[in-house]
DNA sequence: TCAATAGCCTGGAATCGTTCCAAATTTAAT
DNA sequence: ATTAAATTTGGAACGATTCCAGGCTATTGA
């Protein structure tokens, strides 16, 4: 008799077909894990890390790769704050950000709270891939 | 008898006094090379590379020491683009970037042909060092 | 269902940009 | 000139990321 399935990861292998990405336990997993908690700014790191946390048998080369596809496959979005300090954020909608240098911390803003308007036209023979807002913000305290 | 002093370096010698840096030769030549040519988008190999065509005796490290020193008095700007790609911009003046992907170059954009406006307030405790608006652009054939 | 095959994962080595270090040199102040 | 402080240097070290070759796994289609 067919057991029902495991449903729990079912919305990340869906996602990843649809991104035409092979559903392999590590992609699965790797997607569910980041999907879980909300919008969320995590380093390639701390991906690794709370992998191994909860048992994830992942390798850390398998971790970049599976970042960097989810990228290119606009699962997620990548934000590049400084050399050696990278992101990807799980939201995908548009929207912009504010950056705590001290803190190295990345938070949402809305899209609709900034206005970006009369952008220039994308130079010929090309097109805009994405507008990128970053506002850097440092402890006021002088 | 004092002759007429080589005046070729004074705007640099002087940027540096008043940005608190020591003129040393180094960062005279280095400064000066950077002013050379407009505004330009220089890595750190680029600059140490064109250093070193017209002669320049300048190790890396202290390519990488002058750039963060001038960035950090003001007197460039970083662009952090991709891990492991990283500009400075000789354009210390409000602007924004285009990015071509492709090419891996930067194209300044004047500070009023976008708008950037609503911003949010910073969070409580801090400010806004910089607003960064890079837009991302990609070849335009499917 | 089960092989065949294309794609994927892995650990470790390699690479890249960048920073660190201690010694030697240079600058600025006396 | 002398001295103290700052700077430069080459090379080693570093952290993040990518590469690689071999073993595994998902998909295909017979």
């Amino acid at each position: 008799m067919i057991m029902t399935r495991d449903r729990t990861f079912t919305l990340a292998v869906d996602a990843l077909k649809e991104a035409g990405l092979r559903p392999t336990r590590q992609r699965v997993q790797l997607l569910h894990l980041l999907r879980a908690g909300g919008n969320r700014h995590l380093s390639a790191d701390d991906l690794a890390r709370e992998a191994k946390k909860i048992g994830l048998s992942v390798s850390l080369a398998t971790v970049y790769n599976a970042l960097n596809q989810f990228t290119q496959s606009g699962l997620l979005r990548e934000v590049v704050i400084a050399p050696g300090i990278s992101y990807f954020d799980t939201n995908i909608g548009p929207h912009h950000h504010f950056y705590f240098e001290e803190e190295r911390r990345l938070q949402d803003i809305p899209v609709d709270a900034v206005s970006v308007s009369d952008l220039p036209p994308a130079p010929m023979g090309t097109k805009v891939a994405r507008v990128e807002v970053v506002i850097r913000l440092e402890s006021e305290q002088k």
